[in-house]
DNA sequence: CGGACAAGCTGA
DNA sequence: CAGCTTGTCCGG
């Protein structure tokens, strides 16, 4: 007797082939379907997954050296099959996302889901749930609620699987879900082990779209839109991506909350549900100083935002009061008109544009067109810039008070009553009397396609510090811009961001862009053959959309991810981002 | 991916 | 031609 043979893949990422190997009697029990094991391959030791029984009857099999501890369940190793082809990468990849950390040898008895109180607030569509349901929330709206909810209409003994942007998002929610006497696996070294082990409600970040559970109940995406619920590099999976492959093949819900759908969650599922109770309610008090109207010599330092920041600091309460937001470091240039101060954008896209070799050029799109402004016609343009260091110096002078720049470079300590810094303070602090987008242009125009959902995600982590303007120790939300009209900036006040989104889809059926076609991102020394080679074998064309960048589009996912599959990666090195940017 | 092995290069 | 570098192949 030889034993059972078995199909292993290795975790080496540039290889898609399986190999067989033999179990030992030793191993037998332990050499579970999805188990980790080490195995010899090729001379050396690797790491691998039990995918099945092996197929032929080859002699001279090798046996498996170890079995190192459960991994992926039956479903979760055919997703990571999926997702290589999704993503043009290899299962290892995703087999690895679909790994605990650290070895797990046996598994926890999972807690029972006792009674459960509704909780006021948000609910899921009604019964029965549709396959995929995009919620528009409030920016400020409270998401527990609708975990409840969800978690009292899903099969007995079932899992809810709830994945939020940050992981201090998840673990507050964890916390508040706990204190309802919930049993919640959220994210920690155990987490893997308690979502194989079927606790009936998992609430984590986006590598929880990978977790095995015994049967799926439902998954729900909180903050759909935030760009960390998206992979940046190769292979760039997101969690909507990966649960809407998961709960379409296991036949359950898919709830995707947000306050600012983007073009792609839109367009898998229409129409959009906005649950009634929510919109204006659930958005902060908002205050929209018009830069073109002020003094230009002031810069950003308007007279709106010193009164604002005077009554703001008046007030009693814990440091910081006022948060002002810019840019990044502020090295991002913008060109305005030196007659009527209009941004400069191109006339195609909206991206703003830049000056180059006497004309105006996108950075986006690649459109150029001359200098001229498309406002009032005039032909002067000046450039602008501001940095976080120089904003921060003005404000110590106008307002008396410390001011501390916070950057994701500066460490975490105490702060005084106003803070300038980047996107890293939404993380940093959790409610303040003011918060001052003190640019919004340089976010709405930015030369990416993603650029005015970026601002919105932007502006509505600033709400969340500011809070509801139901809550009576609510702060207020001011945005500085030359583009009092823009449609973010309208839909913001208006507390109905509903038109960003019509707008943005309109602008992607005219560029036939995603998601009426797909993209994907080929980079690397080997990309230009890569892209030839594909476009010879038909259904996808490609663009050199910059030096030694290329796109490569095709009508559809599916036709995109199929040539893609064809990739001789055997050259050069490509690096291939499928849907890169989100786009 | 990365170890094995072959072929190429250098200096005495 | 020993000893080292560089390139190509292929895995159970």
């Amino acid at each position: 007797m030889d034993g059972r043979a078995v199909s292993v893949a290795p975790d080496v990422a540039a290889l898609h082939r399986r190999f067989d190997y033999l179990v030992p009697a030793h191993l037998d029990d332990r050499a579970v379907l999805g188990a980790s094991v080490r195995v010899v391959l090729h001379g050396r030791k690797v790491n691998g997954w039990i995918m099945g029984e092996a197929e032929g009857t080859s002699a001279a099999l090798r046996p498996i050296e170890a079995v190192r501890g459960l991994g992926p369940n039956a479903e979760l190793l055919e997703l990571a099959s999926w997702a290589a082809w999704r993503w043009a990468s290899t299962p290892a990849r995703f087999l690895r996302a679909a790994s605990p950390d650290r070895n797990v040898a046996s598994l926890p008895k999972a807690p029972r889901l006792g009674h459960l109180e509704p909780v006021a607030g948000v609910r899921a569509p009604s019964s029965p749930l549709p396959a995929l349901s995009v919620l528009t929330l409030g920016a400020v709206e409270d998401p527990l609620p609708l975990v409840v909810d969800l978690l009292q209409r899903i099969e007995a003994g079932a899992s809810l699987l709830v994945v939020a942007p940050t992981d201090a998002f998840a673990q507050r929610l964890v916390a508040r879900l706990g204190r309802l006497g919930l049993p919640v696996a959220g994210p920690g070294p155990d987490q893997w082990a308690q979502a194989r082990a079927g606790w009936p409600l998992i609430v984590g970040t986006r590598s929880a779209a990978w977790l095995s559970v015994p049967v799926l109940g439902a998954a729900l995406i909180l903050d759909a839109h935030a760009s960390t619920l998206r992979e940046e590099g190769a292979p760039t999976w997101s969690a909507f991506g990966v649960l809407r492959e998961r709960c379409g093949r296991a036949g359950v819900p898919l709830l995707v909350a947000t306050p600012c759908p983007t073009p792609e969650l839109a367009h898998a599922s229409s129409p959009v549900v906005a649950p009634g109770s929510v919109g204006r309610r659930a958005w902060p008090v908002v205050t929209v100083c018009d830069l073109g109207d002020e003094d230009p010599r002031l810069g950003l330092l308007s007279d709106q935002l010193t009164r604002l920041c005077r009554r703001a600091l008046a007030e009693d309460g814990p440091n910081p009061k006022v948060v002002v937001l810019l840019n990044r470091t502020g090295r991002s240039k913008l060109l305005v008109c030196r007659s009527c101060r209009a941004v400069a954008v191109c006339t195609r896209c909206e991206a703003a544009v830049q000056l180059t070799a006497e004309q105006l050029s996108c950075p986006r799109c690649h459109a150029t067109r001359p200098v001229v402004c498309q406002g009032c016609g005039a032909t002067a343009m000046k450039q602008l810039r501001v940095g976080v260091t120089r904003l921060a110096e003005q404000l110590t002078a106008l307002l008396r008070a410390e001011v501390t720049e916070v950057t994701a470079a500066t460490d975490t300590g105490p702060v005084g009553p106003v803070v300038v810094g980047t996107e890293a303070v939404l993380s940093r602090f959790r409610r303040c009397r003011l918060v001052v987008v003190a640019d919004v242009d340089q976010h709405l125009v930015a030369p990416r396609m993603a650029a005015a959902d970026e601002a919105l995600a932007l502006i509505v982590g600033a709400a969340r510090m500011v809070g509801a303007r139901s809550d009576a120790r609510a702060g207020s939300l001011l945005l500085q811009t030359r583009l009092p009209q823009h449609r973010v900036v309208q839909g913001v006040v208006a507390g109905d961001v509903g038109g960003v989104l019509d707008h943005e889809l309109e602008q992607r059926r005219r560029l036939g862009l995603p998601p009426y076609s797909a993209i994907a991102r080929l980079r690397g020394p080997g990309a230009r053959a890569a892209v030839a080679a594909l476009e010879a074998s038909g259904g996808v064309d490609g663009v050199e959309v910059e030096p030694g960048t290329w796109w490569l589009q095709a009508s559809t996912t599916e036709a995109l991810c199929d040539a893609l599959g064809r990739l001789d990666r055997t050259g050069e090195p490509v690096v291939v981002q499928v849907d890169p940017d989100g786009i």
